[in-house]
DNA sequence: CAAGCGTGGTT
DNA sequence: TAACCAAGCTT
């Protein structure tokens, strides 16, 4: 009888999927993907890292880049605060490291939007080095191999499952470990029902033997979302151009632009922060989801009759240009009516 | 530790 | 439809 860990790397080995990020063990390649992936699927992931490794090839380019170019880069993926960090710790490991990413989880770690599974991830993954990368994958896998019913929604068991790993985890090939874990729980080892009888480590596993691999991992709910309801106006000025603005610099959809957006409480018609315009009428209604809040947005057409915006960073654009600005997905849905 | 932070797919 | 989930990190 094989050992977990050799099973499981073995059948990595063989069914593990072609994926751009695969390609070669190039340190900054990995760290791209690395990051897309958190919280983010990798059918998703695909297009996003072909297309950014072309416009940003190497750690320079990325680090000369203009953060706006890189939001652009990053339109539609979601957590923005990801890129900005990246693009931070990016220049850190230029003007630092000498554009080479380290090798130590002391120093990688420091690195902003570099928490305990990433950095674990790119150590295994780029230089061979035994870290655990514990994601949900992984608690997700032992937590039915080992049956484990802590509740993997708590920081603390994720710090359980790292040392679980670190005394399963391969000296000789610590990376097809870590992504044979993660590989497995995306691929076999599925949220909703499992396929246990295709199971390379199904003899291993303690939870299909006792029939319970559907109650676990165990995971407390979290709770509903905040409705936010606004009205959004798509305000054309005489020349055809349209009004946008700028998000502030922190927070939801950080340095992003939108179409401006007045809480529906707080709406005066006719009236924009200072900006006089006459209402058009509703010409769509919007409602985006966040993982926290929903937006439920009143889209208004209006044309600018005078005075000035009040706004940080507004500023009427040519409509052509429009598509030079990062937006979130909830203003994309706006684009259309501008045609 | 809990909350904030996006988006799209599945059930 | 609503809830849940996905290669998490920061504060």
């Amino acid at each position: 009888m094989e050992s977990f860990r050799g099973d499981l790397i073995e059948w990595f080995k063989k069914e593990q999927r072609t994926l751009p990020w695969r390609e070669n063990q190039d340190p900054y390649r990995v760290w791209i993907s690395e990051i897309m992936l958190q919280q983010t699927k990798v059918e998703t992931v695909i297009p996003y890292f072909e297309q950014f490794i072309r416009k940003f090839p190497t750690l320079e380019d990325l680090a000369a880049a203009d953060e706006q170019e890189v939001l652009k880069a990053w339109e539609g993926l979601g957590y923005y605060s990801r890129a900005r960090n990246l693009q931070t710790a990016v220049r850190e490991v230029v003007s630092e490291y000498h554009s080479e990413v380290p090798k130590t989880v002391e120093e990688i770690g420091s690195l902003k939007g570099v928490g305990p599974y990433t950095q674990g991830a790119i150590l295994s993954i780029a230089y061979d080095l035994p870290v655990p990368a514990v994601d949900g994958n992984v608690m997700r896998v032992l937590s039915r191999v080992l049956l484990v019913d802590e509740d993997i929604a708590k920081q603390s068991t994720r710090k359980l499952f790292e040392l679980l790993v670190s005394s399963l985890i391969s000296s000789k090939d610590p990376s097809s470990f870590n992504q044979g874990l993660m590989e497995l729980g995306a691929i076999v080892c599925t949220p909703k029902s499992p396929s246990c009888l295709l199971c390379p480590v199904q003899e291993h596993c303690r939870a299909f033997h006792k029939g319970v691999e559907q109650e676990l991992p165990v995971k407390s709910s979290k709770k509903t979302q905040k409705v936010l309801r606004y009205r959004t106006y798509v305000v054309e000025n005489e020349r055809g151009e349209v009004l946008i603005e700028k998000r502030p610099e922190n927070g939801l959809l950080a340095n992003l632009w939108q179409y401006p957006m007045v809480k529906e409480e707080e709406v005066e018609e006719g009236d924009l922060d200072g900006l006089k315009i006459e209402e058009n009428g509703m010409i769509d209604r919007v409602r985006h989801t966040f993982s926290h809040l929903i937006w439920e947005m009143e889209v208004h057409r209006a044309e600018a009759v005078s005075g000035t915006v009040q706004r940080e960073d507004a500023r009427f654009v040519p409509k052509e240009t429009i598509k030079n600005y990062p937006f979130p997905v909830s203003h994309q849905k706006i684009h259309p009516h501008l045609r």
